[in-house]
DNA sequence: CTGAAAGCGCTTACAG
DNA sequence: CTGAAAGCGCTTACAG
């Protein structure tokens, strides 16, 4: 393991020379030989810098800690894509981790509120996360980026405009004739959930349809537990004409659902989701969902924890361009002539 | 941002005695009042020891790179699990990264190779990866292992039975009466694809079967690949009855290659896939899929990296128990006798 | 233009 | 039983 003060020794200069050209320093003015056989030296030897020894001196890792819900889930791939990419331009490291391991006492909790381990970190809010452990995350000096709308003061935070989102699901519903509409959510006390319903509401308010609390269903925040809702859903025999539901891996459970109730999509039911990803589309039947900008949001959760970190001033907020679009695929029919405007 | 020294101050120890506290250090004995009143000063002021200050010290990060063909492939659910379960275990963080990323001249790359920056990497081989950058990596004092199959000579590995667990595919469609069975593979030139050939070609020799060069197919290592794949293979007319498919996420897409061309599953054809995962089960149709041990050797493959940092003896080897099973679900049906003794 | 020295926060022999 | 000191590899004022 080759050191600077070994590059320094073999060429004769001192290691402040060293650590000058390797950093480009402004201080330190140097002949071109001088630089160009160091550089050189570095080259052969295949030095790099220790990189604990830098951290230590600059009080910095640049190691960025990431927790979101579900790793695996392809939902979060395009946030993961934004993430890394926003990662690799401010040279930071991603230490990604699951939600459910982010529990009081675990040993990822202790690196991520531990001093010198990472610079901050990134959160994609979840039921699982309790509010003791983000409390005890805000009360670091380390910076944290919740990447969801929250109401939380004391944690700066990027969000999706998710009302927007199931609004334009339900508008898709309304122009296609589906008057009796359903949602089938997340967890009932996750925010989003309610927001995601909110948006739902709304345009049915607009139309002066009702929302009928009878096909409103919570619970469906993945596959398995969306098959378990959508068929107690279908067992009610309360059933609307097109379903809304919570993301679109939880569509893939609830389509299951439907399936093996012997109904077929979109003949029986029309089904939209919200949350696109982009192995959907080789879903058969192919589904119906919203795309959000997942990509920016994490690439500008990416931005904003840099410039918290800078201590530049930093505001909250939605993201509300790219807009969530529609993408039409085989999940919805037309049961009768549009109820918009 | 409290230090070991504020505490001592406040302690009024020298810092060793703390150091020796934190450490259990059986170097220094003290009084139990004295260490109790440190204790409570760590705790009293939330004192976490510096990570970069002891990653320096004792040369060692205590961080694993972990890198997969793909983060958000749902295939690689179970291995992550099982990578998570031993890196928590033996103490690392694990700096998750995408085969993708780890070209040459990336900062990914750079990070992984760089001193002092990562203890070690665990790979998943990838057709996406280079032989240089395997071997800039081999090169490196940091030990490297790979989680898959190897000849590779100068990295040692932990794979998984790919023969067998094919050959329990190609079984299963023997005794279901096929006798015509066709192969999807992934990448040509990636070795993991031979072996997994070979198990059915093996299974078919025994049954004195000859297994069609025109019923093997390349190139669908992922949903959209085999999509396009089991496209050509559709159009060339010439079908056999039962397909085993590289892996259950590339299925997905096979599937809805064949839905799109107006066959049905299993009545036209019946789909055995390679891997499962876990909502493969809500999946309809639901994929008959080899079940291999992912969790064991994401886990195992910690161990093994573990030992080899040790300087312990190691050798490399493919996890046999436990052995791959058949996961039996909707998309293969008998069309005639079992072939099978 | 270039080098010696201090110090980031920690641990570990070593001396008392 | 306890403390002073060296050193891990680096960077940055500072002195020459």
């Amino acid at each position: 393991m080759v050191t600077l003060k070994e590059i320094a020794e073999r060429a004769g200069v001192s290691v402040s020379l060293v650590s000058a050209v390797i950093n480009d320093s402004p201080y330190v003015r140097m002949s071109d030989t001088t630089r160009q056989r160091v550089l050189g030296l570095i080259e052969e030897h295949g030095y790099v810098p220790n990189h604990s020894a830098r951290s230590l001196r600059y009080a910095r890792t640049n190691v960025l800690a990431v927790i979101i819900p579900h790793i695996s889930d392809p939902i979060f791939e395009g946030l993961l894509d934004g993430v890394y990419a926003g990662a690799e331009k401010h040279g930071y490291i991603v230490m990604l981790g699951d939600a459910v391991q982010l529990v009081s006492g675990s040993k990822l909790l202790d690196r991520i509120i531990g001093h010198g381990q990472v610079d901050g970190t990134l959160i994609r809010h979840s039921s699982t996360l309790s509010g003791e452990v983000l409390s005890q995350l805000a009360k670091r000096r380390a910076p944290v980026v919740l990447m969801d709308v929250s109401d939380n003061k004391d944690l700066p935070w990027i969000g999706l405009d998710e009302r927007s989102g199931t609004a334009l699901a339900a508008r898709h519903l309304l122009s296609l004739g589906h008057h009796r509409i359903g949602f089938l959510g997340g967890e009932r006390n996750y925010p989003g959930t309610l927001r995601r319903l909110e948006g739902v509401r709304q345009e049915l308010d607009k139309v002066g349809l009702p929302l009928d609390e009878k096909c409103i269903y919570y619970g469906s925040q993945e596959p398995r537990a969306a098959y378990a809702t959508m068929t107690r859903f279908l067992a009610s025999g309360d059933l609307p004409t097109g379903v809304i539901i919570n993301n679109v891996t939880s569509a893939t459970g609830a389509l299951a659902a439907i399936a093996d109730a012997g109904l077929r999509v979109p003949e029986d039911l029309s089904i939209v989701a919200y949350l696109d990803y982009r192995a959907a589309a080789l879903v058969r039947p192919a589904i119906t969902a919203v795309d959000q900008p997942l990509f920016e949001l994490g690439y500008q959760g990416v931005e904003l924890f840099e410039r918290l970190r800078r201590g530049e001033p930093c505001e909250s907020y939605t993201i509300t361009s790219p807009a969530p679009g529609l993408i039409t695929r085989s999940t919805t029919k037309r049961i009768g002539p549009s109820l918009l405007d």
